[in-house]
DNA sequence: CAGAATCCCCTTGGATACTG
DNA sequence: CAGTATCCAAGGGGATTCTG
């Protein structure tokens, strides 16, 4: 974001695309359910139910749904009795680690300065 | 977020820190305001409410009070006749940048590929 | 196992009106 | 000008139960 070199409502593609990140990303959950996902690169619901700590099971359908949609995520039935189902990361899906990352960052950084400690 | 070297509930701190980021910026508007502030370097209230597309005063206020909760904008109050009150953002403020332009791109790479053209 | 269904509360956000 | 106050609707999200 360079502060002097655009006008608001001259940037709306930039706006745009921003807003559009953040509606993959807005869930409360999103991220703790993909890192599940994303390490252990296959992973099953009730898998990700225990990983994540304290989300439900109609939260966490909600949050994988929405993750699919957006092709962040796949959906892969096994044909077992029962069945299951296996959760991956798609190649989509990881190009958010960049993101992530520096949201990490950005967040350790203002904890120390605003939170204190 | 690289994925093959952690387990989930030993990167508590990492997922903390992203969710703080993100209580930061969750907000329907935070990113317009905060680029309307930057822009113009010094914004007031009405400006930002013109800026910013469809956002009420109501909601102004609340994004503005939370902006600066979190120390990413400054509130001046100026000895006028009526009083002038000026937003600026803070140097931690803008250290946002990097983040924002991230999903900028993300963004427009996500459009591209998901939401098709 | 992998959800869907239901009930219910709380927060978000929109619209409008009002105030110092 | 810079907000508050109020009312209301929609949706997010928790808890619990049910199903193929």
């Amino acid at each position: 974001m360079e502060c002097e070199d655009f006008k608001p409502n001259e940037h709306k593609e930039e706006m745009m695309a921003v807003q559009d990140t953040m509606d993959v990303l807005r869930g409360k959950w999103k991220i703790e359910v993909l890192s599940s996902i994303c390490f252990y690169n296959k992973r099953r619901f009730s898998d990700i139910l225990n990983d994540v700590n304290g989300i439900s099971n109609k939260m966490l359908s909600k949050e994988l749904k929405e993750l699919e949609i957006n092709q962040m995520i796949t959906r892969t039935i096994l044909d077992t009795h029962p069945v299951t189902i296996l959760y991956q990361l798609t190649e989509h899906g990881k190009t958010l680690g960049t993101i992530i990352d520096n949201m990490t960052e950005w967040g350790k950084m203002h904890r120390k300065k605003i939170i204190g400690k």
